[in-house]
DNA sequence: CGGAAATTTGACCAATTGATCAAGAATTTT
DNA sequence: AAAATTCTTGATCAATTGGTCAAATTTCCG
């Protein structure tokens, strides 16, 4: 049953430990790149062996299926993405708080581009392997922020919007250059943006939307 | 050299060639849902079948390759999209000709959601059977319609942002309804939108994007 | 040291899958 | 009618791929 070896042998956690966390971590960062460059069926276990650096068979003694590697990955990138909005509480300031998200969203397109496209490729295929994530704990961390939101409404604070809408927006707004980054640098015509564009982005977008709540947007850093 | 049957053969254009046509149909139709669901990679030529409901080495028959066949599912999505934004025109009013265009965009996430997918799904992967569609086509016509937003603002028409990255945002924002359907509808709890709904959403996107740039979202319908 | 546990690795297997082929059925043309 | 062309389909193939296995090799610990 314990097919996790080397489990609680109380070894005293010396080296075989920590060369077992390395190298799971580069199984990992190996697994992340294929999934998201072609998808969970089209990744082979042989590609991110390969990638890793190692044989196949070794792959496999650490992650038994490719479906529990996808699963780990998956969960890595929902574990980085619980806390990024912070700051959207109702003792806040509207403008700040969604300005200081909307720029946090784009730096980390910027910086981990391939976990969101893991992950967004998953939800583009019905989310089969997210099982019941979406509709329970990321429903209610919806939910809890767009109550908030529909508390700086009720102060007078904000135009009258649909929050959850809104959360969509800044979403699909902020991850769309890091999904389909592909597509942005062929349109544009470089091979990829600036961190002055960035910049220059996450500031329009800040501006459209907060301008689109009818919310002032604070002035630049 | 000549792999088209029937091609050019001037049997009159009767029953074979109207056949041809409406099982080609039913072909790419299949083909579109299949590589939806599953991507290119996981998309099966014995599903396609099965859906299209004829044995595999018929389908193989109409379609040499599973690649011919996703060319003309993709190439099929990519002409319905060219002539979405012909109100973006210099002589347009700004906020009618983005209003319009916001909201046939989102019409068309809801009305034709599969297609969409396709694409995002192609885009994610890095489009690598794009070829150079993006890098030309599609590169052009965003610059014509920057060139067109830019003129509007010349004119003092509008708030001063960056086109290109408007024209980002729009997409982002409506065809989110359609690649990442599955997200909103579990975080809304519900299996999908209503037209209503729809229609909603369609004006507060709207009206978020044009008094982001400083225009006035026209009286609704 | 020396036995036990953990790790590495090449060889291998069963299932899937894109594509082919040949034989026959249906349709069109002469 | 019969020859020619198009279409249909079951059988089959070669390649790919997720996963297994057992035999080494290394590491750990008394």
């Amino acid at each position: 049953m314990n097919d996790q070896p080397n489990a609680d042998l109380g070894n005293g956690g010396g080296v075989r430990q920590r060369s077992r966390a390395s190298i799971e971590k580069r199984i990992l960062e190996a697994a992340e790149s294929v999934f998201a460059e072609a998808g969970f069926n089209g990744a082979t276990t042989a590609e991110i062996a390969r990638r890793a650096a190692i044989p196949k068979a070794n792959l496999h003694y650490y992650f038994n299926t490719k479906e529990e590697l996808y699963q780990q990955v998956l969960t890595g990138i929902i574990s980085t993405w619980l806390h990024t909005a912070d700051e959207i509480r109702a003792d806040a300031e509207p403008a700040s708080a969604l300005s200081h998200y909307i720029t946090a969203k784009i730096e980390l397109a910027r910086e981990q581009p391939i976990p969101s496209r893991v992950f967004a490729n998953e939800i583009i295929h019905g989310a089969p392997h997210l099982g019941k994530y979406l509709s329970t704990e990321l429903r209610a961390w919806v939910d809890a922020k767009a109550k908030v939101i529909r508390s700086w409404i009720a102060a007078g604070k904000m135009r009258e919007i649909d929050p959850k809408h809104l959360l969509f927006m800044i979403w699909a707004s902020t991850q769309t250059y890091a999904d389909f980054a592909s597509q942005i640098s062929a349109v544009l015509g470089r091979d990829q943006l600036t961190p002055q564009e960035y910049k220059a982005v996450a500031r329009q977008v800040t501006e459209i939307i907060l301008r689109g709540c009818g919310l002032t947007p604070p002035a630049q850093v």
